[in-house]
DNA sequence: CATGAATGAGAGTTCATTCAT
DNA sequence: TATGAATGAACTCTCATTCAT
């Protein structure tokens, strides 16, 4: 990033430009996502968008890292309550907030997402992961300090990675075969039976 | 596909050209797989690229076909003794040949469906899903008819992608939480508690 | 040529490529006549085309050379009967000769002409010239004999010019201002006028 | 036209870009007549030749519509001047005015014209034969409303086209059997025959 | 003689990026 | 700081022509 978007103006330009980049691409596709067009969209110049970001890629990489990030203020703000219910509920409590996330402004973060490459995708996860993978094991611990722990990470990334690949594929495509509750309680339920 | 020269000479052609893409992709990535590049690394000229395929779309599609139709073999090829074993044992079998496969000739595939976005990535899987749902269904019918087949569509749905998306991640990324071995085996456990 | 078509077998081959380049001309625009597209129209393969004519230039030289010399032919055919009638009904015959030559076999060689740079379609012109110079000087000669000549080579290119363009924009985009029939009528009566 | 960039400068860059096709096709023929050519003839980039107009076809016709308009301003120059002299006259002087608009810088116009197609040159033809079309109707109502009318349509429309194409053609290939005086004189008493 | 696969120069066009204003 | 005209490398694709079979 050129600048350190200390001052108001630009916190708010910076943004904009995030948001133009993530429509755009939505619309038109990754392929078709020309910088012109996003800084049509964000309502100001090329010139100015060079201002903000160093080129396309930086651009991208912005916008992952907020979808990043705003997943990740899903689950800090899920945490406070986990101690105070089931873990199938909580976890379906997430799932739903992740799900309506995804699901906002049109589908947009999840247009998004779809045209993402896998490479860049499972970048991104990786900070996902390392939050989940602390908030569940600290709830292992709490609640069943004799289970042996050693295969704990082992189910955790397998649970993280079946459930958020899973979800973004079906919200993309859904299967006549399965409800959204039904998907969401399957996860609750798998997820419990893992590390209850 | 443009021509049908002679067919010999014709079929070589063509899987050399896929053979090209899939190496170029892998290389230098999707974005900067051109046809030029292509065509080089296939040792042939531009031009003659354009008398077996109608450009870059028709070259990626027929390496995806190519890729799911291999996986779609290698469930195949298992298929036949499902009866005979544990199902555990079968998927844990059936995922090493994916595994195997997808490591091969350098991870060449495996680099390919990497760059592949998310929204090809699914297409692809349609096909593949759909044959594991006849083999497994047929599968839990014969082993526990009595069993509620009401969510067994929906089960196989979660497995099959579960297991799928997380298998290409952790190839691709593997985390040193987890091994190999370890992953298949919790794979293969978790597919019989559901199934079983 | 690449070759004197002394055979029956040569001069058919070349004939139907000549067909083939109208044909072509006719139906995509000078601009999409590739050789590949006449090769085919004619039904041979394009290195076959090649053991006839030079290549794409020559093809449409020969073309324009054909529709040239049956131009010519017409005007023969006509020459004779010219001083048996008023030169106002051997014109409105020669002219009704030359519009049904254009509009032959759908318009065939109307199209080609259309398609036609101003460039090469004066130059087919001049032998055209040429040929109408002499039967109408030989024909005014022999009934007015008086008559200075002195300009009769500028009247006659005039007419000839005059009536040929204006034909060929006229079948090719007919006013609805003017028939068929008071065209020809009236052309007769020009060239009568200025040669009678 | 793809922008309106600052009025002048945009003016001034269409000019130039119109000027540099004609240039270009006039030295190296329609076919040969590239984006790049005109735009480095242009003295620009490709792509600026690109945020003036959309492409080749978008080139061609804003000449053809220069050219055009150039014409009919000559048309309309000379309007006024119909009513004060003989028609003959007012032809000669109207043909002269055309003779040398296609004759200057270097006959550039009249190459432009030469190496354009039947199709597009009688396409172009059509707005000059309308504005001549209400000159010389006025005219001839004015001078001898009392002849039949019925055909003065037609007798126009062959009158300009057969001075046009013929034009064009003789100062494209000048015949040493006519003059440029001489031509001229023929028309204007053609004209003068005809609707006088 | 006939074939048609192979060639590759060259076409039109796009777009990330720069920089004078 | 904002602008957007200018750039030109790079892209996809075409097609006249050749030549081994």
């Amino acid at each position: 990033m050129r600048k350190q978007p200390r001052q108001a103006r630009s916190r708010l330009m910076v943004d904009s430009l995030i948001d133009a980049t993530a429509l755009t691409i939505a619309e038109h596709g990754l392929g078709d996502a020309t910088t012109a067009r996003i800084a049509e969209t964000a309502g100001i110049s090329i010139g100015s968008l060079y201002q903000y970001f160093d080129g396309k890629e930086a651009l991208y990489a912005a916008l992952l890292d907020r979808i990043v990030a705003q997943l990740l203020a899903l689950v800090d703000t899920r945490s406070a309550t986990l101690a105070q219910q089931p873990l199938r509920t909580w976890v379906k409590d997430l799932l739903n907030d992740v799900w309506d996330y995804l699901e906002a402004e049109n589908g947009l973060y999840l247009k998004v997402l779809r045209n993402w490459s896998q490479l860049d995708f499972m970048r991104g996860i990786d900070a996902l992961e390392q939050k989940l993978l602390g908030v569940l094991s600290l709830y292992a611990l709490q609640r069943a300090p004799v289970v042996s722990q050693a295969d704990l990470p082992a189910r955790i990334y397998i649970l993280i990675n079946s459930v958020l690949f899973t979800l973004v594929r079906y919200i993309s495509q859904p299967s006549p075969l399965v409800s959204r509750e039904a998907l969401i309680a399957a996860f609750g339920e798998m997820v419990e039976r893992e590390l209850g």
